[in-house]
DNA sequence: TTCGCCATTTGATGAAAATCAAGGCCCAAA
DNA sequence: TTTGGGCCTTGATTTTCATCAAATGGCGAA
């Protein structure tokens, strides 16, 4: 196996003996679809490197429905933070999206590396620091925003990664929708509400975007609630979206 | 003023010398209640200590709701995990709950003093991963949970942390309403509800729990995190929990 | 004390999203 | 080709919570 960890940021100032050192304590697997990774309350002495497929990590509440937490991206890694506690759980369940490929390292192999270099602490805190920057980002969505605003944010976000009006979602409806903290259904009620508003067209997973600027209006409907009058259109437009 | 700052988590492995250097780009101030700190997008070069009172950290919709992210106790520091970023700007707005006291601390001369103490770093790392569990176990309460849901499990937590059924709500009605995203008056409602099944009883600010069993059953609590002897930055209002 | 300003409570109403229940679609296996 | 099982969609209904509006009550200042 000649893939480069450090292609991933967490690995990027490692030295090649730094290098040889983590992949000593190293272990590739190779998951099926909806296979598991580990569940919440797992005791957490490895964590994780996605190098091929997608990883979600979710909680599941006792009714069974699942939130999914983030769903991580090849060349990302994930549960690096739990390895600074003293004793270690996953606080979530890792399972394969689709098969998946995943390396996992030794936590405390680990913390040995990075008691030797002060670059490879600096990496690991900033990515921390982004992560919680993050999961801010996540509160907010979830709390001051409706679901219509959080499925074109995501929309947004997923049009301008992509470049081009016209684009794939990138999972499975259901999944997408629990990624939103909402019902399959009214993911499938939003999508055909903005359809009807001619703001997009949907044929199955594609999505072709037509009126951005609505959709932008919509994203950022609380920065936009304060301003000038003549958004207010777009508002209005925005407002009766559900109505009827 | 003879404050030991390292009473603080994050600077007990201190040793005088650092101490002494991380003092010298320190200020303190007394904030009134209401009093900002900072708001969302400031440039973010200072971090800080709370060593009396409190500080609420918020995000704030344009029709002027405010979304609690936190309530910072005394002996507990906060925005430290910013300096790790390349333009650090606040996440949150700051303000005192009630009239409160801080320290405040020049992030670059912290990074100075932690690019020569693995010990520090690695305290650093550990008081991140702890925020970063509080924020996911702050998105499950969100989405997994009702109202209702995130009320009981906040007085099971208060009720716990004071050791006995009969205790004081931590801070004015509306305030811990925000802090569970939802309105003054749903809050007032499921209180009243609560009281009217004889789970509690209440008087202003005192509460007093009657069936503890059922007050349990009500919140939900799978016990994922049940089992966390550590740390538990006590002061902390209920947080922690996080992988990635 | 009275006044006025708060935070809180209470009631009535409405809107968003969950839930319940079919039904349709697509694809893969028989 | 037919069949069956995931997904997704659609419709009807219900629940939860926000919103609007109007008391109530406490507490400090005049």
């Amino acid at each position: 196996m000649n893939f480069d960890i450090r292609m991933a940021h967490l690995f990027s100032t490692l030295d090649d003996n730094q290098v040889r050192q983590v992949m000593e304590s190293s272990h590739i697997s190779t998951l099926q679809d909806g296979e598991s990774l580990f569940e919440t309350g797992d005791e957490a002495n490895r964590f994780f490197l996605v190098i091929g497929g997608q990883v979600k990590l979710f909680r599941v509440s006792s009714n069974g429905d699942q939130k999914i937490i983030d769903i991580i991206q090849p060349g990302n890694t994930f549960a690096e933070a739990l390895m600074f506690m003293e004793h270690p759980i996953y606080p979530v369940c890792a399972e394969a999206l689709g098969p998946a490929k995943i390396i996992s390292f030794d936590s405390k192999r680990f913390l040995q590396i990075l008691s030797q270099s002060f670059s490879v602490c600096f990496r690991i805190m900033g990515t921390m620091s982004q992560r919680l920057r993050g999961l801010i980002k996540e509160i907010d969505d979830l709390t001051l925003q409706s679901a219509t605003t959080r499925m074109c944010a995501m929309l947004l976000r997923r049009m301008e990664e992509i470049g081009k009006p016209h684009f794939t979602l990138p999972a499975a409806k259901g999944v997408l929708a629990a990624r939103l903290s909402m019902k399959p259904e009214t993911f499938s009620r939003i999508l055909q509400n903005l359809s009807s508003k001619n703001i997009l067209n949907t044929k199955g997973n594609e999505i072709h975007v037509i009126d951005a600027e609505l959709l932008r209006s919509l994203a950022h409907l609380e920065s936009v609630l304060g301003l000038e009058p003549e958004v207010h259109c777009a508002l209005s437009s925005a407002k009766s979206l559900h109505s009827d």
